[in-house]
DNA sequence: GAGCTTGTTGCGAATCGTTCCCATCAAGGT
DNA sequence: ACCTTGATGGGAACGATTCGCAACAAGCTC
């Protein structure tokens, strides 16, 4: 093999507070709970890390509605997800409708390779009562 | 009333280039458009037509793979995009399937004020041969 | 048309998220 | 212990977008 993957206490440490987290955190917060806890970790780190991790498929990602990008530690398998807007909380769905509309649209349209993005914001019971 | 809306040179420009441009473009890219043709609109301008276009749905925008924004002079009424990563081309598509799906799923959950985010990408017919 | 009010503009500075560069460090095999 | 080379950190560099503000001008009113 040529390309060897190396464990770092660094890694370790973006795995498990973003295990921890419940939602999805930017790479921002990640760090600055990481700076808080007194590891002088680097931000380019983090954001290195982010990107193996969810490459691996160990952690997924999304844009938020203002083009940040969102990490998550991920249960294997494609999914989607259901955001809260206004406290984060975040539920996992799977989709298979919207797996078969997908590929079938596109094909329809001669696309291949398709890829989707699809996430659902709204607000959740508990936020909704509070208003 | 008490915000009066005015209608300037720079508006009409955004809105026409807007319009002639097949695809999503971002602001920036209608901004050197306007520029090489010797306009002298302002980058901050663009942004602000763009975005007040897109709030008064005469434009609609969303978000690049890679985090940019994209706009796009837009046919009333709600739908999704079907976009080719190689050359841009976009296709507008109903997907009454989602939409349904979408509230079905934000009220089993016991959400409400769903808004989704469902963008489809693909290679097309054209740019697949070509490779 | 003159005058006034106030939405708009252009520009440069300022943010913000993210990536790059690179000398230094250390993981994991030998 | 010793190398090789992936990984790190930090600060500079970047690209997209927004802000601040003084100068402008669109659309009244008279």
């Amino acid at each position: 093999m040529s390309t060897t993957k190396r464990n770092t206490w660094q890694r370790e440490a973006v795995r498990a507070r973003l295990a921890e987290a419940q939602g999805f955190v930017s790479a921002q917060q990640l760090y600055s709970v990481l700076r808080d806890e007194g590891s002088t970790i680097g931000l380019a780190t983090v954001y290195r890390n982010l990107a193996q991790l969810t490459e691996a498929g160990e952690a997924d990602s999304l844009q938020s509605l203002d083009g940040e990008n969102l990490f998550r530690s991920c249960s294997t398998g494609h999914h989607h997800h259901l955001i809260c807007r206004s406290c984060g909380e975040t539920r996992e769905i799977k989709a298979s409708v919207v797996e078969e509309w997908a590929s079938r649209v596109g094909a329809e349209h001669g696309f291949s390779e398709i890829e989707h993005v699809v996430d659902l914001f709204g607000v959740c019971e508990r936020c909704r009562s509070k208003a």
